[in-house]
RNA sequence: CGGGGAGUGGCUCAGUUUGGCUUAGAGCGCUUGGUUUGGGACCAAGAGGUCGUGGGUUCAAGUCCCACCUCCCCGACCA
């Protein structure tokens, strides 16, 4: 893409509201932008990095077994009652009526929804276990909207739901799950604690919550220095390890994950049953698996970013690599980045080229502030030597390379990476 | 909802205490022309504003009074 006719408009200063690290350059680097309080507007930038990030777990929820389905976001009221959360959630839930006085509502979530769907279509042990996972838009009506997308009325969850005989079956899925969460959690270049959970008004017994460390976190999480004593910060007590009996520290984290086991808390309300191999019917045993998609952004660079910007991790970076020509009036600078820009390309990349007129402050600061990893300079002086400038965003660092071997250093260093 | 803060061009803000030198300003950004080009350049000329909204006080309101709206921060909710 050339930076030129590219919609990133970056912008010199953080608009005053924004307080955490991760508002402030979501902002600052054209990925996002407030429309009301608590709803945003993901620009082609941010856009990239959500749909870099769902790759990323489509790919591993389809390893893990799960099968996508798109559910609903539009939901009747009247489903909710079964289970009493329309009670339960009445002030979250965004409702409305349609033209025939219908009572609706705009999902919050979806186990009823999925719970229903398999009510219908599962009646045998022979078609269980199933897992069912989606990637959509819930609706909640947020008591208070804050930090930017960690916190929205309007945000991109991925919810899977298992269906099974038994609890040994529900045990057997909940720690694929467990393993898959830790998969995606590591691609997305965050560290995570993960710890016991309460399980609210999910329902269900055994939970765990997947936490990354933030200063603009919500949650506290109290861990153990000696042993691997995690645990989710419920009641302000004074509290020690209960293993090991020392003073509990706290970190401040952001929710991106949580799993329950939920038992038959739903499918018994909503009467999803299966025959076993006896002819008797049973409940189905059910768990749910949730991660914030569009906060997975936030936590992401809370934890990947300096003072000068964002700093991508590869897999989930907008581009690869940025190409900056410095003098965008000296043709043989301008040509040499279009002839890179065209052969990475060739080979697979995603790749930006900063073709903007204007000085080289500008685009060096506005490279560092969307943190892509890779950066080509290519600068007059270093063209005399007949050498260019290869950028490592994280590290800070210059790597000097003959201008021939450009393409193929670029192509080592993404290799490397994934 | 309770507590705290803020609304003035696209962005950051000054001016509000003490109403009238303000015909509403500055910087950044934007447009045109020119000079520049290795870390947010310079000169010149421009465009862009119902000072959040409504009402009131006054000869006179961005500035004082009343009501409302919006946004941010702290708490309850959660991915």
């Amino acid at each position: 893409m050339f930076w030129s006719k590219a919609f990133i408009p970056t912008l010199k200063e953080a608009p005053q509201d924004a307080e955490a690290a991760s508002h402030k350059l979501l902002l600052r680097a054209g990925m996002i932008r407030m429309l009301t309080s608590g709803v945003y507007i993901y620009l082609p930038l941010g856009l990239m990095v959500l749909n870099r990030i769902e790759t990323i777990i489509r790919e591993e929820m389809d390893a893990s077994g799960a099968q996508e389905l798109l559910l609903s976001c539009i939901q009747p009221l009247e489903l909710w009652k079964k289970t009493g959360r329309d009670q339960q959630l009445a002030e979250t839930m965004i409702r409305f009526q349609d033209r025939r006085g219908r009572n609706l509502c705009l999902g919050p979530t979806h186990e009823e929804v999925i719970t229903e769907l398999v009510k219908n279509h599962v009646s045998s042990y022979r078609q269980l276990p199933v897992v069912l996972y989606q990637i959509q838009t819930k609706f909640r009506d947020e008591i208070r909207p804050r930090f930017g997308i960690i916190r929205a009325c309007e945000f991109v969850m991925k919810d899977a739901y298992s269906f099974d005989r038994d609890q040994k079956g529900l045990e057997k899925n909940y720690e694929v799950m467990f393993t898959a969460y830790k998969k995606i959690f590591t691609r997305c270049g965050i560290k995570f604690l993960i710890t016991e959970a309460d399980s609210g008004i999910m329902g269900g017994s055994v939970s765990h919550e997947f936490m990354v460390p933030a200063q603009s976190g919500e949650d506290i999480v109290l861990f153990c220095k000696k042993c691997d004593f995690v645990k989710t910060l419920t009641e302000d007590k004074e509290q020690k390890c209960p293993r090991c009996n020392t003073p509990l520290e706290k970190k401040q984290t952001i929710e991106v994950g949580h799993i329950f086991q939920l038992g038959t808390k739903y499918s018994k309300a909503l009467g999803a049953c299966f025959l076993d191999e006896k002819g008797e019917q049973q409940t189905i045993i059910m768990g749910c698996y949730g991660i914030g998609v569009s906060r997975l952004i936030s936590a992401i660079i809370e934890q990947n970013h300096d003072e000068d910007g964002i700093i991508w991790p590869e897999d989930i970076s907008p581009f690869d690599v940025l190409i900056l020509p410095v003098q965008s009036s000296n043709e043989e600078v301008v040509g040499l980045a279009k002839k890179y820009y065209s052969e990475l390309e060739k080979k697979g990349f995603r790749v930006l080229l900063d073709d903007r007129e204007g000085t080289a402050g500008v685009k060096f600061k506005d490279a560092d502030l969307i943190g892509i990893p890779l950066r080509v300079t290519i600068g007059e002086k270093n063209l005399q030597k007949g050498e260019v400038e290869i950028g490592l965003r994280r590290e800070k660092k210059i790597i000097t390379v003959d201008k021939n071997s450009v393409v193929s250093k670029i192509a080592g260093l993404i290799k490397k990476g994934s």
